[in-house]
DNA sequence: TGGGGTCCT
DNA sequence: AGGACCC
DNA sequence: TGGGGTCCT
DNA sequence: AGGACCC
């Protein structure tokens, strides 16, 4: 027992601070369980989700069958060949779900960190004191670490016992309200601060919440034992902590800080020791968006260049859809690949670029016109290119595609000195959006492509986003050949690459009836205003 | 001639939009300047600033000579042996002077963009359009492009003429204010755009201003010509550029596309060729502070590791200053060295390191406690020794370090799956900072250590800062052998680096008077309370 | 070849 | 952490 | 060995 | 751009 020794009156004067009610929710068998939620006929039977050849979770009749997370297909059909696979390559129905998740916990706290797609800290510290009469219980909700008896607990002076109680009332309504409104199960882990709500909260799944004071701590930490299992401490680290021979976490606690300076710096080292106490003083972050989108695709291997784009392709269209939803407008795109290197060995890479939001035409929505589509993926080849460059042989596994630096609003103009930054100005707050495109029908009005090319890129973009594929299909064929600006070198014009004719087209302005008598000169004057947009 | 032409009524259709006013300013020799304004008497001497064998700038006297920027000090004494020479390794004044004109400036829009000490693009568009009377003039203050008179300049249809000459009203205004408050002349550019503004500013320097009109834009960029002139094209790419034949900025505005797409991607491509043609559409950014606040020094080399930290101390020591009077506490570390390495090369390299704000006690002028200093100067070491780590012979000519991540309040608490994130924390608001030290004599107050340790650390931290060197100096022997807390095992209280001790002491709160049979769990306790702070 | 900075990858 | 750019 | 993400260097 | 971490 090394908690710090209880008085006379049996209260504890802690080590650490602990002020905060901090709960930690965890859905159980995520993925699994949405399945079986979009399926309830599944209820009864073991559910295994696979993405290619990996069974990424299951539900708990299947894990009782010795199915466990990220099993190989081969060897969970093996030990359970009853089990029923449901293909969660596609991850979009587990994104909404997540997403509903976190709203709901919203409500009770502006600090919603999310951790994954199924995993959420929320500081309810506010909550509970500002409804301290209503969470007032005399009953513990869901289990107490160790199975005590809350009598037989050392009390803490600071009195938060009673608040991480109130905090177990608003743990188990919040988990009711989880169950009632979106129809999974959860569990949860209650404490006063991160780290040990998150430690507590897989002790009983599932569907269950586990509660801790913090007289317990060192038991908590004696019990988990694996180092592992502690946040913030990867392969890497643990690689590291078993070189000096620190293999669980009453290792680390009790080892010399002189035998973790060889490895570590000084901050990691004290940071790694106070893990191993359970002692964390970091905040639940405020709740923010996601900063990037992304979609990854494993594919059998690809072995020329000109496959790529339609691999990408259909990547792409998945990343847009989820783009699309998000609203906002990527100024950054990246493209991954998983491939053979030059020695055989598999490897990822990847290339970024930024990107203008002028290349969405103000709404991104119109990443599903089939030019603007065309745009994007030629800079995905672009981008891939640079990586496939010194490939003796093509042999791809993979690719990615994730958008990132997401912009609230349209923001045209690139920066100055910082070329590659191509929006990024910090509370910019111009322009409007377009309108997304409507599932409704537009209508058949015929667009007259003279009209059309005489207007304001902007407002042109807004009438053909409100036109579906076939009518868009035909703007396309606008940018051809016969439509050359009059004010252009036809040759000059030919030699354009497609998206730079597209833009002129659209921006050609004048019938420009002026005599220019140098050829060089009339080129720069194309070419000026081709730039004008 | 390839701007638009003028249709009848003499008034052109431009390519690019102009609605904006973009004043570019620019201080005469600034360091130079300064120097003279701090020593009236080298008004009519050629003075130079050199910084060790460089003469970074000189006044206009001394370049009528031949002294140019980044000039050698022997070729610039042989060239004129009668140059006054001011060392100006110390950058400190430069960047109050700068300072000044930037809080100017802003008096006058919120886009006010920084380019070193010296320069700032000013977007006055919402000035001018609310003060259009009182900028009203019959003249156009300073010079227009080509001394060409008004009258001779085809006019713009968009109207944005008069707006421009009012903003050369406007800038003539700042320039005397300038001038009379700050006591230094400047150049400006006025223009539409950033780009233009920044290559107008010194067409008529010294300590006057030009205007262009759209229509003027081709000759300008024919009259500048030199590629390295345009601001985003530096080193790497004129190389690139010159790879395929372009050396001029004629040469780029007529090159294929083809030709730039074999060097550069398309939007790099598109980039250039549009900076070619003088068009730019970034924005002037909305002032922000900096964010990041670093000193350098280049020494004579040392040959030791030993000698690295009287070093970094000299250079820690600048930087404070800098950091007290910024105010805000810094999360992030940096150490740059250069030095020779094993194939006997000049390099240069740096180590980075997230630092928690807990280091400076609440307030960042507690740096100049000598506790604090000493921790953040064992973390420069430990940062030189892992570039160090490899080298068979040190040799290291210069240390660098600079403070990042600069947040404005004190919070606690590092990140959680983040360790390296030791506060970044999107919003936070918590804590109070202590007040800064004060030049005034705080008191001569004995101060108790008893009651001092038995202080919880903020407010403890807050009274010693109120307290000078002598005092403090008092309280660091304050963390000495005597002190080893009455629950802890002295051997074990001994072996912890003194910035650990340093902490203890400070934190121990109660006489603990606990029978432990075990000398592993007391240890255990030790570290667990330690770790607590 | 000083001594500052910025942003992107 | 290094590169490219700016002053 | 899927398919998402975060932040630091 | 790559690494380490999380789910
Ligand atoms: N390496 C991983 C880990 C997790 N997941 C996905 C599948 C899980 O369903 C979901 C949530 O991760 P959990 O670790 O919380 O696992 P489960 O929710 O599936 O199970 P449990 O009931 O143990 O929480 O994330 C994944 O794709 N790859
Ligand atoms: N924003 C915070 C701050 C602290 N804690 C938790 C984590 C720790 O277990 C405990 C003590 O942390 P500190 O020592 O940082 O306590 P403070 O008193 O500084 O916290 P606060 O920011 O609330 O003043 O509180 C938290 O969850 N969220
Ligand atoms: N490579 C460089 C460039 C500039 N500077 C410093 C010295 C200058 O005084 C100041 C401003 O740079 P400028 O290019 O504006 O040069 P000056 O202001 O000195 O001269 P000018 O009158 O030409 O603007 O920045 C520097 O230290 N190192
Ligand atoms: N925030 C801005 C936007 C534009 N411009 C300048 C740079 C260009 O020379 C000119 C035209 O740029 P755009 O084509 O981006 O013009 P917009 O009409 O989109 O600008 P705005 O943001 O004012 O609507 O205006 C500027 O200085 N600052
Ligand atoms: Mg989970
Ligand atoms: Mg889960
Ligand atoms: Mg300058
Ligand atoms: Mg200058």
């Amino acid at each position: 027992m090394i908690s710090p020794e209880p008085d006379e009156l049996g209260i504890i004067t802690p080590d650490e601070k602990h002020g905060h009610v901090i709960i930690h929710f965890d859905i159980d068998c995520f993925y699994a369980q949405v399945e079986i939620v979009r399926n309830p006929t599944l209820v009864d039977k073991p559910v295994g989700v696979k993405q290619r050849t990996l069974v990424v979770t299951s539900n708990y009749i299947a894990r009782e069958r010795g199915i466990y997370k990220c099993m190989p297909v081969i060897d969970a059909l093996n030990a359970c060949p009853e089990l029923v696979l449901i293909n969660g390559e596609d991850v979009a129905p587990y994104r909404e779900y997540a997403e509903k998740i976190t709203s709901l916990l919203r409500e009770y706290s502006d600090r919603v960190e999310k951790l994954g797609f199924d995993e959420n800290f929320v500081d309810v510290t506010e909550y509970v004191s500002q409804n301290s009469d209503s969470l007032t219980a005399k009953e513990i909700q869901g289990r107490i670490f160790q199975e005590k008896n809350y009598e037989d607990i050392q009390k803490c002076e600071c009195g938060c016992d009673q608040l991480l109680i109130k905090g177990a009332t608003l743990a188990k309504t919040i988990r009711e309200r989880i169950y009632k409104e979106i129809g999974l199960t959860t569990c949860a882990g209650v404490s006063w601060n991160k780290l040990v709500s998150k430690l507590l909260s897989p002790m009983h799944k599932p569907n269950n919440q586990t509660i801790m004071f913090p007289s317990q701590l060192d038991s908590l930490m004696y019990f988990i034992s694996d180092l592992k299992k502690i946040p913030g401490i990867g392969r890497s680290t643990l690689d590291k902590l078993s070189s000096v021979g620190v293999t669980t976490i009453a290792e680390l606690q009790l080892c010399n800080l002189t035998d973790l300076d060889r490895i570590f710096d000084r901050a990691t080292a004290l940071r790694l020791l106070k893990l191993s106490y359970g002692i964390d003083d970091s905040s639940v972050k405020f709740f923010e968006k996601n900063k990037s989108i992304g979609v990854e695709d494993s594919i059998k291997p690809i072995t020329a260049f000109s496959q790529c784009k339609e691999k990408l392709k259909i990547v792409l269209k998945r990343v847009s859809k989820l783009l699309i939803e998000d609203g906002r407008v990527p100024t950054s795109l990246k493209v991954s690949i998983r491939y053979k290197n030059n020695s055989g060995d598999t490897v990822r890479d990847s290339r970024q670029t930024a990107i203008t939001s002028a290349l969405f035409r103000g709404n991104v929505a119109n990443i599903c016109l089939p030019e603007v589509e065309e745009n994007i993926l030629k800079k995905c080849l672009e981008l891939t290119k640079k990586m496939t460059q010194p490939l003796k042989h093509i042999f791809i596994t993979l690719f990615g595609i994730s958008f990132g630096k997401l912009i609230e609003k349209k923001v045209l103009g690139n920066s100055f000195f910082f070329p590659k930054n191509l929006e990024r100005v910090v509370g910019e707050s111009s322009c409007s959006q377009t309108s997304r495109i409507s599932d409704e029908d537009p209508s058949d009005v015929y667009l007259d492509e003279t009209v059309l090319s005489e207007l304001p890129l902007d407002l042109k973009n807004e009438v053909l986003s409100s036109y579906k594929s076939p009518k868009l299909v035909k703007c396309q064929n606008e940018f051809e050949t016969q439509d050359c600006p009059n004010n252009w070198d036809p040759e000059v014009y030919k030699s354009l690459p497609v998206e730079i004719r597209e833009e002129l087209i659209s921006t050609s302005k004048r019938p420009a009836g002026e005599t220019l008598v140098q050829k060089q000169q009339k080129r720069q004057k194309s070419i000026l205003e081709f730039l004008c947009k």
